[in-house]
DNA sequence: ATACTTAGTTTGATTAATCAAAGTATATTG
DNA sequence: CAATATACTTTGATTAATCAAACTAAGTAT
C-alpha cells in the first residue's frame, strides 16, 4: 500500500503533467506543488523511482511509469468525485471544497468510492469543469484553449477553471464565472495586459492575463 | 493538530471506559485495542500524558482529562456518523463499515461533519445501534443488560450490538439479531453456558455466553 | 570565456511511531 | 513465604518524511 505522501506526490506529476501537456515534469514543479523543500522533493523521487512509480532523470526531471500514472489517475477520481459530492450532497462552496477533498480522498475505499459514483450518478466533470477520471484511467482531454486566447468580439463557453485557491474562486463565483457559462469578450487589449467581458446581462468587466489563463473555454 | 494517531489512542480509551463504566483503563486494554505492543503504548501513553491528554499512573492504567474525553468525544461521533451515512446513505452492509469510517474519522473536517449530520437527519444512533454523541460530547447513557442476563421466559427489546467484528455482524444479521428487534428468551442453562432464543416467528436458535455478552438489550 | 544565476542534489539532523527483547513490579499460587 | 506468572516499562534500533544549509551542474549574460 502506498503512503498517502507516495499518493500525494503521484497525483501531482500528473496534475502538472496534463496542464503543460507534457510527461515530463521538473523537480520545481513537484516540490513548490507539494510544498516542500526541493532537497525533500529529490530525496522522495528518488525513493518513487527505486519503487517503479516514474522515472527519474536528475537534473531534468520525472515521468510517470504506466504503474504510477495509473495510481495518480486514481487518486485524481477520488478527488474530483469527493468535490463533486461535498457540492451537489453536502452543498458546501465550490471555494473550499479542494482542501476538504485533499485529505478525504486517501481515507476512502475503492469500494466506497464506486458507491459513491454510483450515488452521484457517475459525474463526468467537477464543480470547477474538470473531467473526472473513468474507474479504468481514462480522462477527457480538456480545452487547452484559455480567455487569453480569445478574439475580440467572440463568445465563448466556460469549460473550467484551473485554480484552487478559495480566494480566486470566490471572486470567479461573484461574477459568475463558472463552468457552463456564455461569456462574450467585448475587448482584448494585447499591450494593456487586459481584456474586457460581459457574462449574460451583468455588467462588463476586466480581467488581467493571469487571471484569464485560468480561465478554460469553447468556442 | 493531534495526529491521528493520537485520535486513535484517545478514542479507543474512550470505548473502553465506556464499555467497562470504568474512567481508569489499564494499558493492556490500550494495547490490545490498538494491536501494537505493550512498549509502543506505555511510549505513547506518556507523550499524551505530557500534552494533557490524560493522566497515567504508571503499572496501573490511564485517564482522560476534560481535554482528552472532549476530543475522544468528537472521535466518537465521526466514527458513527460516518458508519451512519455508509448504510443509509451509500448501502453498505453494516458488516463492513467499521474499518471504513477507521480511516475517515481522521479525514473529515468539522465543517463537512456538520453538513453530514445534517443532511442525515441529525440521527441519534448508528446502524450497531450505539448512541452519536452531540457536537457538544454528550452521550446517551447506553444499556448495560446483555441477552445474558435475561431471564428465561422474558421479551426484550434488541438495544446495540457491541462487537465491530465483520463475521459476527454478518451472524447477526442472518438471525435478525438487530437494534430494535424483539427477541423470546425460551431457555437459559447458566451450566450449559447457552441461550435459547426466538427472534419474531423464526426458527430458535441458542448462543453461547461469548456471543449472548454482546447484544444489549432493554426489557 | 569568465562570472553569475538558477535549478537541482547531498548531507546531517530531527520527529513521530513503531518493534523486539531485556528488565522490573505486582499478583497468584503452591 | 518463595516461586512463578502476568502485566507493564525500558532500551536501543528502525522507517518514513521532513528541513536547513552546503554544494554542484547547467544555462545566461557580459
Amino acid at each position: 500500500m502506498p503512503t498517502s505522501t507516495v499518493e500525494n506526490y503521484l497525483k501531482q506529476i500528473l496534475v502538472v503533467s496534463l496542464e503543460t501537456n507534457c510527461s515530463e515534469v521538473p523537480m520545481g514543479k513537484v516540490a513548490q506543488g507539494l510544498c516542500v523543500t526541493s532537497g525533500t522533493a529529490t530525496t522522495m523521487i528518488k525513493n518513487l523511482a527505486g519503487n517503479g512509480w516514474l522515472n527519474y532523470y536528475p537534473r531534468r526531471g520525472v515521468r510517470l511509469t504506466r504503474k504510477g500514472k495509473k495510481l495518480a489517475m486514481n487518486m485524481l477520481r477520488r478527488h474530483r468525485l469527493l468535490e463533486t459530492f461535498l457540492v451537489e450532497t453536502l452543498g458546501l462552496d465550490w471555494s473550499e471544497i479542494h482542501q476538504e477533498a485533499e485529505e478525504l480522498e486517501h481515507a476512502i475505499s475503492e469500494k466506497v468510492l464506486e458507491k459513491l459514483d454510483e450515488f452521484l450518478g457517475r459525474p463526468r466533470q467537477d464543480p470547477h469543469g474538470h473531467p473526472i477520471p473513468t474507474k479504468g484511467g481514462v480522462i477527457r482531454r480538456s480545452s487547452t484553449q484559455s480567455l487569453i486566447s480569445c478574439k475580440e468580439g467572440s463568445k465563448v463557453i466556460i469549460d473550467s477553471i484551473v485554480d484552487q485557491e478559495s480566494d480566486f474562486l470566490k471572486f470567479a463565483r461573484t461574477k459568475q464565472l463558472f463552468p457552463g457559462q456564455e461569456v462574450r469578450i467585448l475587448s482584448h487589449e494585447k499591450q494593456a495586459d487586459a481584456i474586457t467581458l460581459q457574462v449574460g446581462r451583468e455588467a462588463p468587466f476586466s480581467l488581467g492575463s493571469r487571471s484569464s489563463e485560468k480561465i478554460l473555454v469553447q468556442a
